[in-house]
DNA sequence: CCGTATCCAAATCGATACTG
DNA sequence: CAGTATCGATTTGGATACGG
């Protein structure tokens, strides 16, 4: 029952956060929520609880495991809470906990730079790879 | 790529209408600092222009590839400026560019949080490694 | 001083198949 | 419905060593 994984090569268990005795506390949040798809779990999930298909159908694109892997990953990090309710077919709710309402303002702040710096940041990237001696 | 992701907020949505294509800019966002020094690297360059050695410096356990990497990317996307001065001992000097001067402030309150959210993640890690039915 | 080139290890992602 | 197990492909990061 209480098996731990010790692994060698599981790859379903969420990736440990690294501890990092690092003094720079931002590169933290961003591994938190800097997988390829836990950010967007989260502003599902910002619009109200769902159903593990409701995130999967909401998500295009996603995998089951990856899906699985990201809720693991927030849950274990406090930032989602999961719940299975004792139905006959299995219902179980994913939620934002309260500790991820503080960076809501932030990550949207963030969510509307994108936005804006879109077009800035393709030419950027046209003046880039078209410039000759960028690199070899 | 990615525009348009109304509808951030709406729950009374009828499972009968569209899926809504999820272009969630946020995730692009997360992309272009994601790495694992990137953060750092911008982090440092807000205190003002530094040169290569001076980053390499700074940012403890960061090697010569990395920062190197780092940097073209972040120049790419037209983060952070490159500069070579003509001197007889090779001088090149990073800055930030206008283009991030808009997201500092989220990026500081997302730093802020994680201070203020991270015995809340600990705990949350500790109690989730330490339950026994937690999977497996 | 400011990088590049190479090679290798590790983490991440995706497709598929199977289960209670 | 809500997951796990496995495997392989891709991406990313780190350790040198070399070069203008």
């Amino acid at each position: 029952m209480s098996q731990r994984n010790t692994a060698v090569t599981n790859q379903l268990t969420p990736a440990t956060t690294a501890p990092a005795p690092d003094d720079c506390p931002l590169p933290e949040v961003l591994n938190l929520i800097g997988g390829k798809w836990s950010a967007q779990v989260l502003v599902e999930l910002g619009n109200g609880p769902r159903r593990f298909t409701q995130l999967e159908r909401a998500i295009t694109g996603i995998s089951r495991r990856m899906l699985t892997v990201s809720l693991r990953d927030l849950e274990r990090n406090g930032l989602i809470t999961r719940t299975v309710h004792p139905d006959s077919p299995p219902r179980v709710e994913y939620a934002t906990t309260p500790l991820i309402e503080d960076i809501r303002e932030p990550l949207e702040a963030l969510t509307d730079w994108a936005r804006l710096a879109a077009p800035a940041i393709t030419a950027a990237r046209r003046a880039y790879d078209g410039s000759a001696d960028s690199h070899l």
